[in-house]
RNA sequence: GGAGGCAUAGCUCAGUUGGUUAGAGCGCUCGCUUCACAUGCGAGAGGUCGUAGGUUCGAGUCCUACUGUCUCUACCA
């Protein structure tokens, strides 16, 4: 045995994970004779390094499939990383602009995207470090990456797939375009965001009539350079007039009609509103049903375009500035009220987003989406906690056309090539070596690169082998479960079941596993500019990888967010500290000693009752992880190492260990070897290291506990006679101790017990762990009260009255009224049992076992209530 | 606008399909350096389970309304 005092796991993690790593453990092969268990880890983005969420994500992930392997599956956890399209863009045009002065253009496309596999080498084998720090005992021999040979292959093939099928089209409509990072972003990458501002209310002058106009009411006044109508609810009798007349539009001084539409909602702002097919989504819209000109008055960049006449080459909000001051000018500008509206803005670089008009890549949705639905309806996907799919179907029902073009270099270009001679579009898997239609060699690969989640979507079948029908794919696919944060379900989970459905007809995963958000000790979400985050790497250094794990997952209702606290990690701390000393005690004592395996050994009473205490331990554990419910899971491991085997059945063997009864003492300590090594399997999955440890040192045990059995529920172990006698000695432990304290005796203070009880056989036998753990010195068994002389503190318990006679500390008044609150207590619960059993629907309807145990209880307590009240009239007599 | 979560001890949270006397951690009080552990041991105090109704023999748990709070979603110019 070679453990020190004070668990101290910087001594041993990384030692222990590097012989994991060597023993090839992790790795998961095509094995006919096992059932396989796969799950792929949501791949980290590259753009820097693990965050606690991470930690959590992943310690889910480990728990799960350390489990499954010790269960005997053929476990597969699949790592890898995320190229993150955007994301590492932003970041690799700021570091260029830092160390080199350049911007991405100046650098050029090629010299940039070598920048970027550069910062991929670094922060991607970064990450995987990380990940190793955690315990995760991921398969590294199948690391995948999803700009790697695989991915790209298998993104080809699905964008050529559903060119080829109609579903994906090039269209100009109307998408969300971030100024800053000059890209298309889809519906998912914008945030909306509250902003004070104001509401302009314009007068367009009505052609033709001489000082009437039509008042229009908006949020964005520079826009009104690309007005194409103005449109009024066709219900409206306020504006009927004006249905089909011609407004001049200010400064432009352009005719626009008035039209109707029922999108005008009458009641707000004036009724009539400005109508910028270019720049508005819903103006778009109009545009379309009334034929309306489209006019784009904005750069890519956010600056104004020629068609903004005098204000070409403004900045967006500066010309909405200006624009305000001319139409001040003009008197054009009725009136200004402050407002309040939603603005969004980009998820990656957080400037606000313009919806403009532009030529983009779009997946059609409608079609991809009714099987995903179905997929969850029909319950071949589940999601944990099942609320969450109710926010999956809210999605998917009201999908719109995914925009998947990115006009981004890091990524995976767009596989459409262009003749330059004829014109010619192909759509191909392969760059072609000439054009298809005129021969040409002159052709050009269409600039853009894809939504970064267009390939996250096929993670569960690209890194297992497709567009290659591979034998891994056709074991490991589909996937068993997903864990997962809900910030992700519209972005990635969702695209994942309906990519999969559609690439390999099959669903990707089985169980969705949702886990929430993790937030600072004050409940605020961690971020960059509350600087609250906290690094798992300094938990780890600080506290040890089992320790972090355990305070993220201890007790968590799965899919509620969590708030991380120093304190936290120091219970966690404490109790796996509690875990070490416990198993320096057992290993200590087995120093010499003829250890069994458990079958060998003929257990006595309070063997008996820790065994079933472990076997029902076991059961309800077994049943948790089985349910993904993991954070009861440990809790439940959490409170039988502590409370059962801890607190009472270590200091239950004492009298064994110390005694001179050799057979007896190593029967105790096969015992307690047995259940300490099979409570540190049920808590393996959680704190991987500090169990290793602990297990390689158990006198018996060979090899790895990672792919040790996982223990088993087996009823012969349920005792239960012996257990409620156990519990019995338990219960007269306890009222001693009791006594002790409430009389202000010393704890070490060795006290006579004595009892009055029809069964002093178990007594007797137990003589020795009472006599120990609640410092008594000697056991006397009188028939009745009445054969005690002396003064004597008493408690009543269900078969045994004890008094303990503790002379001067005994006070006589106080002893009564604690009878009497006893009493008091006793009549409630009389009471409450009456009133139950009384109840003939109770009677009737209740379950036979409820009403029977109902029964006992009243016959408990009744019998309780005697023996009060009998000991009370031998103080007032 | 739509949807969902949460409301339980001083604080942070558990609480399985409704069923014994509602639990834990931290904090607090009292007593202990007892031969694994003071990162500990023993004994306690502390809750009308947000409010009002309802269903039921029985509600922290199910239903309705309300109050407070958080989040997602839509983007009404």
């Amino acid at each position: 045995m070679d453990m020190q005092k004070t668990y101290n796991p910087q001594d041993f993690e990384k030692r222990i994970y590097d012989n994991w790593e060597k023993s090839g453990y992790f790795k998961a092969k095509v094995n006919p004779d096992k059932v396989p268990f796969t799950i792929v880890i949501p791949p980290p983005n590259i753009t820097g390094q693990l965050h606690i969420g991470h930690a959590l994500d992943e310690t889910l992930q480990d728990a799960i499939i350390r489990f499954k392997r010790m269960q005997g599956y053929e476990a597969l956890w699949l790592p890898g990383t995320d190229h993150a399209s955007i994301a590492t863009e932003v970041k690799i045009v700021e570091l260029i602009k830092k160390e080199e002065g350049l911007t991405k253009e100046q650098l050029g496309r090629e010299e940039f995207l070598k920048r970027a596999w550069a910062w991929k080498e670094k922060y991607g084998g970064r990450i995987v470090e990380q990940l190793k720090c955690l315990g995760s005992s991921c398969d590294w021999s199948r690391l995948a990456f999803t700009m790697d040979d695989r991915c790209s292959k298998a993104v080809k093939e699905v964008f050529v797939n559903l060119y080829d099928k109609g579903l994906i089209y090039q269209g100009s409509k109307i998408i969300n375009w971030c100024p800053s990072c000059k890209t298309a972003l889809s519906d998912a990458e914008v945030e909306y965001a509250e902003e004070d501002s104001y509401f302009w209310y314009l007068d367009y002058p009505l052609e033709g009539e001489e000082g009437k106009c039509l008042t229009v009411a908006t949020t964005r006044p520079e826009t009104m350079l690309g007005d194409t109508a103005v449109a009024v609810n066709p219900h409206d009798k306020r504006y009927s007039s004006f249905v089909g007349k011609y407004l001049i539009l200010p400064i432009v001084n352009k005719r626009i009609p008035v039209v109707a539409d029922d999108y005008v909602d009458m009641k707000f702002g004036t009724g009539a509103v400005k109508i910028t097919p270019a720049h508005d989504p819903n103006d778009f819209e109009v545009g379309l049903r009334h034929n309306l000109e489209v006019i784009r008055v904005m750069n890519d960049d956010g600056t104004m375009n020629e068609l903004a006449g005098k204000f070409a080459g403004m900045d967006r909000f500066e010309c909405r500035k200006a624009i305000v001051e001319e139409l001040k000018a003009v008197g054009a500008l009725k009136k200004t009220e402050p407002h309040k509206h939603n603005v969004g803005h980009c998820y990656r670089c957080h400037s606000s987003v313009e919806p403009i008009v532009s030529k983009q890549w779009f997946v059609k949705m409608a079609d991809l989406a009714k099987p995903a639905i179905a997929a969850v309806k029909n319950k071949s996907i589940k999601f944990t906690p099942s609320r969450f799919t109710k926010i999956y179907y809210n999605w998917m029902e009201n999908i719109k056309d995914w925009c998947i073009s990115r006009q981004l270099w890091w990524g995976h270009r767009i596989p459409v090539y262009y003749c330059e001679d004829c014109g010619e579009k192909m759509v191909l898997k392969d760059a072609p070596k000439c054009c298809t239609k005129c021969g040409s060699t002159n052709f050009r690969q269409d600039e853009d690169v894809l939504d970064t989640w267009f390939s996250s979507a096929l993670w569960p079948f690209s890194t297992l082998g497709y567009p290659d029908m591979t034998e891994d794919l056709k074991y490991f696919y589909p996937t068993d479960v997903l864990v997962t944060g809900y910030d992700i379900i519209f972005f990635w989970v969702a695209r994942m079941i309906f990519s999969g459905l559609e690439h390999m007809n099959r669903i990707p995963f089985k169980d969705v596993l949702i886990h929430g958000i993790v937030r600072d000790d004050k409940g605020r979400k961690m971020s960059k500019s509350l600087g609250n985050g906290v690094d798992p790497l300094e938990v780890i250094a600080e506290y040890g990888a089992d320790t972090l794990r355990f305070s993220l997952v201890n007790g968590v209702a799965a899919g509620s967010d969590i708030r991380f606290s120093k304190e936290k990690c120091e219970s966690s701390r404490n109790f796996i500290n509690k875990i070490w000393n416990a198993s320096r005690f057992v290993l200590m004592n087995c120093e010499g000693a003829d250890i069994r395996p458990i079958t060998e050994i003929k257990p006595e009473v309070k063997d008996k009752w820790i065994l079933s205490r472990l076997n029902h331990t076991v059961k309800s554990v077994t049943m948790l992880m089985e349910k993904y419910d993991l954070g009861m899971a440990l809790s439940i491991c959490h409170d039988f190492m502590w409370y059962d085997f801890c607190d009472w059945y270590i200091e239950l063997t004492k009298p064994a260990l110390y005694g001179d009864d050799i057979a007896k003492k190593n029967a105790t300590l096969s015992v307690l070897c047995h259940v300490l090594k099979e409570t540190l399997k049920l808590l393996h999955p959680f704190i991987p290291y500090v169990t290793e440890e602990i297990y390689s040192n158990i006198p018996g045990t060979t090899g790895s506990i990672m792919v040790s059995e996982y223990p088993r529920y087996n009823s012969a172990y349920n005792y239960k006679k012996d257990a409620e006698k156990m519990n019995a000695v338990m219960d007269i432990i306890k009222a001693v101790r009791q006594i002790k304290v409430q009389a202000g005796a010393a704890p070490s203070k060795k006290v006579e017990l004595i009892v009055v009880t029809e069964n002093r056989k178990l007594v007797d036998s137990s003589a020795d762990f009472i006599c120990k753990l609640s410092g008594v010195s000697k056991i006397v068994f009188v028939s009745s009260k009445q054969d005690i002389t002396e003064k004597v503190f008493t408690q009543v318990l269900n078969g045994f009255e004890l008094f303990v006679p503790l002379g001067d500390l005994v006070d006589i008044e106080k002893e009564v009224s604690r009878l009497k609150a006893e009493l008091e207590k006793t009549d409630s619960e009389i009471e409450r049992a009456e009133s139950k059993l009384n109840n003939p629907g109770f009677v009737e309807k209740a379950p036979a076992k409820l009403v029977d145990a109902e029964k006992q209880k009243l016959a408990k307590f009744q019998e309780l209530k005697a023996k009060i009240l009998a000991n009370l009239k031998e103080y007032e007599s």
